[in-house]
DNA sequence: GTGAAAGCGCTAACAC
DNA sequence: GTGTTAGCGCTTTCAC
């Protein structure tokens, strides 16, 4: 059995010289049609397939996607679907442009974070990065990867940069809006659940409580916020805060779903009725939120096509026409569930 | 500012060929330890990294491990717990061998995956494939990366080929062992919730259920079998089937978590008290086990270690001592929670 | 439009 | 123990 067959096998049954092989593999202009297509089917014939290490090699950059995102076994199990929601919409713009995605979860509380991710940077050579949330806003990681010269877009970054290649959801408006529809139940108090302090994108959500409340006439108070941390545990251990005061709410937004599901079951747990005496509101819509009962009204943040987006950013940005990308938004959508419902009189 | 340093900067710093450098790097024996470390200096005064491109091109192979498993995008979302504690798995062993993990869902049912596998396999070189269930027990899928010479790990392959290079987990004995602890607090019908049949590590749940009931001097009743796909949805279908016959179980063990999740929603709309009438176990011990309220009874499936001595096997056997492993079999643990309880007199 | 030659940075024989 | 010499399979200049 004969080994793979080279871009010298194909030049040899097509005629042609091994640039004219590069060229129709690379898509590159100034090729006769007549001649791609018998490059073309000596490509068939042979069922030629490039090799991406020499490929690399010679032209000095891979076809790799990096996806840096926090490391979910670092502590206390975040949303899976989170990761997954954005590994599926890296992964889309990857298939379609032939590059591969290198997934790296990362601690960021470990000290040399910074420097693991410049040596698989620096190793592998991805032609770009995508930087998940809440990396995304954190200077000792973007500066590494920064650092490195390896163009990196990140997701959610929170703070107003009007930095390019920066890829978002509308959290501040949504929230507000989420906030509004609740007031617009009768709701007069609503509470709400703050996220991980470290996670700016999620602390705009709380702003946009803020602003909801202001639009409908509702006074903002310190009593009706709990500071939880993303985690289901945290949304648990804020609800139970929350429905111990004098005067209970009578809806909780939280800041994530997974805290929205925690205090969810508090609520169960406590037999109050869920939305009969008590509405209940998340965002990020995973998994999680479908499958509790009653399923959770939310805000679906469009992560995999957050991710998606950003992954062809940096494959197009790699094929030379560097896109005058700014700053892409993709709006989150609200999804009203079983979990809300009128105020109770 | 100077390009990045290649091995012969190093070679000429340290004051040796670039061969003894190629040796320190990759560890390889005859290198006397003086030169070693005239050499590591020269590396950390560089900040010298090894290219992985030179060295996959000129080596023939590359430092990445592939990860296939069933594409959660393709049909109704599985638990995605499964597929991050195999990523989770899998990384570890990668980290600690300076290799990269690729990540390949892919979906089944569509024609041209064995091509799409192929394509994949050759054009990024990966030391090795693992592949997850149910992928793994599809011959379709197994011959297509096999036909390639890429060594491939199947995790919980099911069937019971005594081939080597498989890791398994105790499916049948763990499940009887769930079956004897429900027979144990004293339910006489417990029902059984099957799986995914395109799953054969799942079906071999089926039969430990049965082997339970029958080492419990406990009846099988076709009557308390219900027939779901591992998804959540069809665990309230199928829990809806079963507690609507006359005579209702009062168990019910599901062939898997999301399946068993679904169930216990079922119950808390009906109004069913879990655990004191009716007693829920599960199997994976996925995030959601803990998540549902009360809390799962399950069986801990040890996918992260298993997808971790997966990558291990590859690894190892790449770097020359073929090992001779045979299947692996890491065990099960049974996990009881609040979802289990006497049975009701 | 197409081709020839020169590497990319490393590993692999084999020599010393 | 250590160095020399060829490549690995491509892309890139630059000439035609």
């Amino acid at each position: 059995m004969s080994s793979r067959p080279t871009i010298f096998d194909v030049a040899k049954v097509a005629g042609v010289s091994i640039k004219t092989v590069s060229r129709v593999v690379n898509h590159e202009p100034n090729v006769r049609p007549s001649t791609k297509e018998r490059v073309d089917n000596a490509i068939a014939v042979l069922n030629y397939r490039p090799d991406q290490s020499a490929r690399n090699l010679a032209s000095q950059r891979s076809h790799l996607i990096g996806l840096v995102y926090d490391d979910p076994a670092a502590y206390e199990m975040p949303s899976g679907g989170y990761i997954l929601d954005l590994q599926q919409g890296a992964l889309e713009a990857c298939r379609s442009a032939h590059s591969e995605l290198l997934i790296h979860p990362c601690d960021f509380r470990k000290k040399n974070v910074g420097i693991e991710l410049k040596e698989l940077i620096e190793e592998t050579r991805p032609a770009g990065i995508i930087v998940a949330a809440p990396l995304s806003n954190m200077p000792k990681i973007v500066r590494a990867i920064e650092s490195t010269g390896t163009p990196c877009v990140r997701l959610s970054p929170g703070n107003d940069s009007s930095k390019k290649l920066t890829v978002s959801t509308n959290d501040r408006e949504a929230s507000a809006e989420m906030t509004r529809y609740l007031a617009g139940l009768g709701h007069k108090r609503i509470a709400f659940i703050t996220g991980d302090p470290d996670h700016k994108a999620v602390a705009k959500r709380f702003l946009g409580y803020q602003d909801g409340l202001k639009e409908s006439g509702l006074e903002f108070s310190e009593t009706l916020v709990a500071a939880g941390d993303n985690s289901f545990g945290s949304g648990e251990a804020c609800a139970e805060t929350l429905l111990k005061v004098k005067k209970t709410p009578t809806a909780i937004f939280a800041a994530n779903d997974d805290m929205a599901a925690g205090a969810l079951r508090v609520a169960n747990r406590l037999g109050i009725d869920v939305p009969g005496q008590l509405s209940l509101a998340g965002f990020d819509d995973i998994a999680l939120a479908r499958q509790v009962e009653p399923a959770l009204t939310t805000i679906r943040q469009p992560l995999d096509r957050m991710a998606e987006t950003a992954a062809a950013m940096l494959i197009k940005g790699n094929s030379k026409d560097k896109g005058d990308d700014g700053p892409v938004v993709i709006p989150a959508t609200i999804k009203i569930r079983e979990s809300t419902g009128p105020a109770p009189r």
